[in-house]
RNA sequence: GGCCCUAUCGUCUAGUGGCCUAGGACGUGGCCUUCUCAAGGCCAAAACACGGGUUCGAUUCCCGUUGGGGCUACCA
C-alpha cells in the first residue's frame, strides 16, 4: 500500500469589502482559524473585491482591524501597511511597483481578487476555447421576464440557454457591436453530489440550475468563478463557510469539473440568526463586529461567544482532561485545542445578546483592577473596584462611575430614606459629617469608617444613616456602598459632598 | 413557486436505543445577603413539533406531515 503523504491543510476566509466586517464572517473566520491551527494548517485571508461598485477600502480596513482585534492573525493574505501604501503610492513609479509586489504575504498571492485578473482571464479563455462556456447577449429585462414566467409555471427559474446555439458569425458581430454580453458556463445536465463535513451528503440536479453566469467579460469574473479559481490556485484544502453558500457549491463544482480541477472538502456552518430568526443583516440588527467593539465588548468574550454559536465542547473530553464537563468559558488557545468540526451544529443559531453580556462580564472579572483602569483610561483604581461588578461592558463605566468621579446635581428628596422625617435625615447627615471630619486622613478607609459610622448606623438605623450618605456621595438612587465610595473619593471630597447634601436639606 | 438544509426548555446546547424522573449555561421567578443597585450563594419553573413505522424498548434509526431557515442576480 502506498502511503499518501498527508495533504497540507489550507483554509481561507474570503470576505468582500462591501460593508463593515460582518459578525457572521467573523465567526466563519474563527472556525477556519481554529481548524487551521489545530491541524498545523494555514489560515488565509482573501479579499473578494470583484464588485467594483460596492467595494470600498474603508471596509477592507475594517476587516483587517476586526481580525486583528479578535486575534485571528492570517498566515497568508494582504499585508496591512497603510503607512507605506499611503506615502509611496506614486502612480507608475518603480517604487510603486515594488510596493505592490510586497503588499501581501504568502506564495499564492496577490490576495485581492482585483489584483488577479490575469489569472482569471487565462481560465475564462480556456473555457471559451474549449466551447465549455459561451457569450450570452440576452438583456437583463428578457432574463427577468423569463424567470418570472418560469416561476409562475411552478418551474425552477433558470436561463433558457438561448445563446448557446448562436452561430460564430453572430457572436463575432455582436461582440463587435455594443450589445451587452456576459459569459456563461455550459451546465451539463447531471446530478452533483458532494460530502459536507458537517451535513453529510448533499446533492443537486444541475438541470434545475442552468447555464450560470461566470464573468461579465474575460477580465471581469463573477463570484462563483473567481472563488473556484482562487481556491484552486491557493491550494485550499477545506472550504469552511456559511450555510448560505450550499446552493453555490454545485455551481462551483461544475466549474471545477469543466476546468478539470480538484475538489476541496466542504463544510457549511450554520448561520447566525437575529432574534427574528433571519440571517443577521445590517438592516435589522447590529451585524457588524465594529459595533460590538465600540460598545465595549472584549475580544476574548466575542471569541468565546461566537465559538458557542453552533459549537459545544464535548463534556466527555472535558472530564477526561480534568475540567468541568459543563465548561463554557474558553480562550482562543483552548478553543484551538478543543474545537471539533464534527461537533458543529447543523441548524442556525440565534444571536443571544444576554449570553454575550454575561460572558463579557465574566471576562471583565478576569481583568485586574489596574488593567481595567488602563483600558478605561481612568486613574482612580479604587473607583474601578467599586463599579466593576456592575459592568456588563466597558461602555457601562461612564453611567456607573460618572457621578462618583464628578458630582451631579440631584433633588433633596433623593436623600430621604423611605418615609423618614427630613429632620432626622438632616441630623444624621450632620452627625456623619462630624465623624468624617474627625477621622484622620490615614484612617479614611472602609474598615475604620465602618467602626464609627457603623456604630452610628446601629444606633440610629442603618437605612436612616447609610442611605443619605450614599445618596449624597453618589447623587444617585443606585450605587455602590457609602463607605466604599467615601474611601474611593477621599476625605476632602466626602466632606464636600455631605456639606452639599446638608445645604440641600436645610433649604 | 422551485431547489437545498434543518428541528431537545424563551435562547445556546448535552444526549448517538435501555444510564432520561431528559443534564448544563444564559435569561426568568423566588429565597439568602443587604442602606440602594449589582456581584455572590441556594432553590424553582421551563423542552424531546406531530403522525406513522423499525425494535422487547425510542429524544436517539427510517418515512411522511408541519414548522423554521437559506438560495433562487450581469452581488458576494
Amino acid at each position: 500500500m502506498v502511503s499518501k503523504s498527508k495533504k497540507e491543510i489550507r483554509v481561507r476566509i474570503a470576505p468582500s469589502p462591501t460593508g463593515y466586517f460582518h459578525i457572521g464572517t467573523a465567526r466563519t473566520a474563527l472556525f477556519n482559524y481554529l481548524f487551521a491551527r489545530q491541524n498545523g494548517g494555514v489560515f488565509i485571508l482573501r479579499i473578494e473585491d470583484t464588485d467594483l461598485e460596492r467595494s470600498d477600502k474603508k471596509f477592507e480596513e475594517d476587516i483587517f482591524d476586526g481580525l486583528k482585534w479578535l486575534g485571528l492573525e492570517w498566515d497568508e493574505g494582504p499585508v496591512i501597511d497603510t503607512q507605506s501604501q499611503k506615502s509611496r503610492q506614486g502612480r507608475g513609479s518603480p517604487e510603486a511597483a515594488k510596493v505592490k509586489s510586497q503588499n501581501y504575504i504568502g506564495k499564492y498571492g496577490p490576495y485581492r481578487q482585483t489584483e488577479r485578473l490575469d489569472i482569471y482571464e487565462k481560465y475564462i479563455n480556456q473555457l471559451l476555447d474549449k466551447n465549455l462556456a459561451y457569450y450570452c447577449f440576452c438583456s437583463k429585462e428578457d432574463l427577468e421576464a423569463e424567470r418570472q414566467a418560469m416561476m409562475t409555471q411552478g418551474l425552477a427559474p433558470k436561463y433558457s440557454g438561448r445563446c448557446r446555439t448562436l452561430k460564430p458569425e453572430e457572436i463575432q458581430e455582436k461582440l463587435h457591436s455594443n450589445t451587452s454580453r456576459i459569459i456563461r458556463l455550459k451546465m451539463p445536465e447531471s446530478k452533483i453530489t458532494f460530502k459536507d463535513l458537517i451535513r453529510g451528503s448533499i446533492s443537486f440536479d444541475t438541470g434545475l440550475i442552468g447555464d450560470i453566469a461566470i464573468a461579465k467579460d474575460t477580465r471581469t469574473p463573477l463570484y462563483n468563478f473567481a472563488v473556484v479559481i482562487d481556491d484552486y490556485e491557493m491550494k485550499i484544502s477545506h472550504v469552511i463557510r456559511g450555510e448560505d453558500h450550499v446552493a453555490n457549491t454545485p455551481k462551483q463544482i461544475a466549474i471545477q469539473k469543466a476546468l478539470d480541477l480538484p475538489q476541496p472538502h466542504y463544510a457549511h456552518l450554520p448561520l447566525i440568526l437575529d432574534s427574528d430568526r433571519h440571517k443577521m443583516s445590517k438592516r435589522f440588527s447590529a451585524a457588524s463586529l465594529k459595533e460590538y467593539r465600540e460598545e465595549g465588548y472584549l475580544p476574548q468574550a466575542m471569541i468565546n461567544f461566537m465559538a458557542l454559536l453552533g459549537w459545544h465542547s464535548s463534556p466527555e473530553q472535558m472530564q477526561e482532561l480534568g475540567f468541568s464537563p459543563d465548561r463554557e468559558i474558553f480562550n482562543l488557545d483552548e478553543l484551538v485545542r478543543f474545537f471539533n468540526l464534527k461537533r458543529v451544529q447543523k441548524a442556525g443559531a440565534i444571536f443571544n445578546i444576554d449570553k454575550l453580556n454575561w460572558l463579557n462580564a465574566q471576562y471583565l472579572k478576569f481583568l485586574k483592577d489596574k488593567d481595567l483602569a488602563e483600558l478605561l483610561k481612568v486613574k482612580n483604581v479604587k473607583i474601578i473596584a467599586l463599579v466593576r461588578d456592575r459592568m456588563k461592558k466597558i461602555s457601562d463605566f461612564q453611567e456607573l462611575a460618572g457621578s462618583l468621579l464628578n458630582p451631579v446635581d440631584y433633588s433633596f428628596e433623593l436623600l430621604i430614606w423611605k418615609d423618614s422625617p427630613k429632620e432626622v435625615i438632616l441630623d444624621n447627615l450632620k452627625e456623619s459629617l462630624r465623624i468624617f471630619s474627625a477621622t484622620l486622613a490615614v484612617d479614611f478607609n472602609q474598615e475604620s469608617l465602618n467602626k464609627t459610622i457603623g456604630l452610628l448606623a446601629e444606633q440610629r438605623g442603618k437605612g436612616e444613616v447609610f442611605w443619605p450618605i450614599r445618596a449624597a456621595l453618589s447623587g444617585k438612587k443606585n450605587s455602590p456602598g457609602p463607605l466604599e465610595i467615601a474611601e474611593a473619593i477621599g476625605k476632602k471630597e466626602t466632606i464636600k459632598r455631605i456639606e452639599t447634601a446638608i445645604k440641600k436639606l436645610s433649604n
